[in-house]
DNA sequence: AAAAATCTGTAACATATGTTACAATAGCTA
DNA sequence: TAGCTATTGTAACATATGTTACAGATTTTT
């Protein structure tokens, strides 16, 4: 388990046996739950910092309605809802449910903050872990700001070449692109036959070639 | 200044008395800038901590076509970049500009951790300003992810409504909401138009009447 | 009180995207 | 290799939103 513990953001750079010699000094309680089972409600005041040792979470939020949207998957051994455990309201924005089974660690907030006072380390790893996340919201943002497909697709190509290359792949699916925009799949589809019919780009399944990355350029915005 | 630095949720709950006392063990520096002058560049690495004595900047992205995109708006006694201080790449995602005369206290990563490590105050408040920060944007990108204008508007008037009340009032002008949403202003108008035509809401200039709010949770999604 | 500036409501028209459906292709498994 | 499944390419059509323009309302300034 430590060791599973150590490869996680939050206690990098720390050995898996110092783990327990850290967690040695707080609270913290180990717990254990089924595929589907949900772990934390929304709007729930969030009092644990929750650690994934197995298994893998979604964070879904449940609207006005009654439909959920998922917000988020988050696989071990990462950290769930480190941003929500400070804050003026330290809620939940999502109900967390298992994606799988799964075995989690709670560390009480104010055990956490012991740890963030006594250990330098986990300190600034955690100070890392939530500006990660900050960061990764940030860039989910700009590209949705982006009005059309056309827009949001050329940021997304030119931002994933890399500096003298001219070939890009795709990480995902169509599928999951398409969601990671905020789109449908056949849209995203079909503006990519638009640019490859413009002679912008070429495609062969999922590796995307830049022909005229100033024809790209002009289609941000 | 160090009254109005007290009202910075940075140092919320610090006397103004302390907090010179608070900044005598560290390094920091005053800074002015005129209006419409460059504070930091994107991408620059991030190595202090901002904190606005006076005066407001704005954050903005200059992508590939070289055109700016407004991404916030931040004014006196607020944090710029807290949550880019740290991370894995501790680079700003925006560049910063004066909007107007200001003035900046600059307090460098290593002082900031400093301070952290030796002040409790100062260590919570800088975990509520991020987390804070993070908060703001998830619920910005759950905003953006509802596809129709009808379900942000819905979603929206129903999260600002109290438990009991009906009416809502729009903090905003149509204008800056529209931009909030990512959508442009007529066509705000029209939806809130066909809404009011529907019978569902009742407008009178920046208050909302909700008249039916079983068809407004409908409109979500 | 008049003038100016800003904000709001609305319309006609153009366009981008969603929807649905199906065929073609690639990758996997028996 | 054959057959199955997931992925991709494409089309016709419906619809939501953007664009542009203008007039009426409201607020601010003079």
């Amino acid at each position: 388990m430590f060791k599973s513990l150590s490869r996680s953001p939050i206690f990098k750079n720390i050995k898996p046996d110092e783990i327990p010699v850290l967690l040695s000094g707080v609270n913290y309680t180990l717990k254990k739950f089924k595929k589907g089972q949900v772990i934390a409600l929304r709007e729930e005041p969030c009092n644990n910092l929750m650690i994934l040792v197995y298994g893998s979470v979604k964070g879904e939020m449940l609207d006005f309605s009654g439909k959920t949207v998922k917000i988020e998957d988050i696989a071990a051994p990462k950290t769930i809802a480190s941003a929500f455990l400070f804050g003026t309201r330290n809620q939940l924005p999502v109900d967390i449910v298992a994606k799988e089974d799964v075995q989690l660690l709670f560390i009480p907030k104010s055990s956490v903050i012991t740890l963030l006072k006594t250990h330098n380390t986990f300190l600034t790893n955690f100070l890392d872990v939530i500006s990660d996340q900050s960061r990764f919201l940030s860039n989910r943002l700009y590209i949705l700001s982006f009005k059309t497909i056309k827009g949001k697709l050329a940021h997304y190509i030119l931002s994933r070449a890399k500096p003298d290359k001219t070939t890009v792949e795709f990480p995902k699916t169509q599928q999951e692109l398409a969601e990671f925009f905020g789109i449908t799949r056949p849209s995203l589809a079909r503006v990519l036959g638009e640019l490859v019919h413009s002679n912008i780009i070429s495609i062969k399944r999922n590796r995307v070639n830049i022909i005229r990355k100033d024809k790209l350029i002009e289609l941000i915005r």
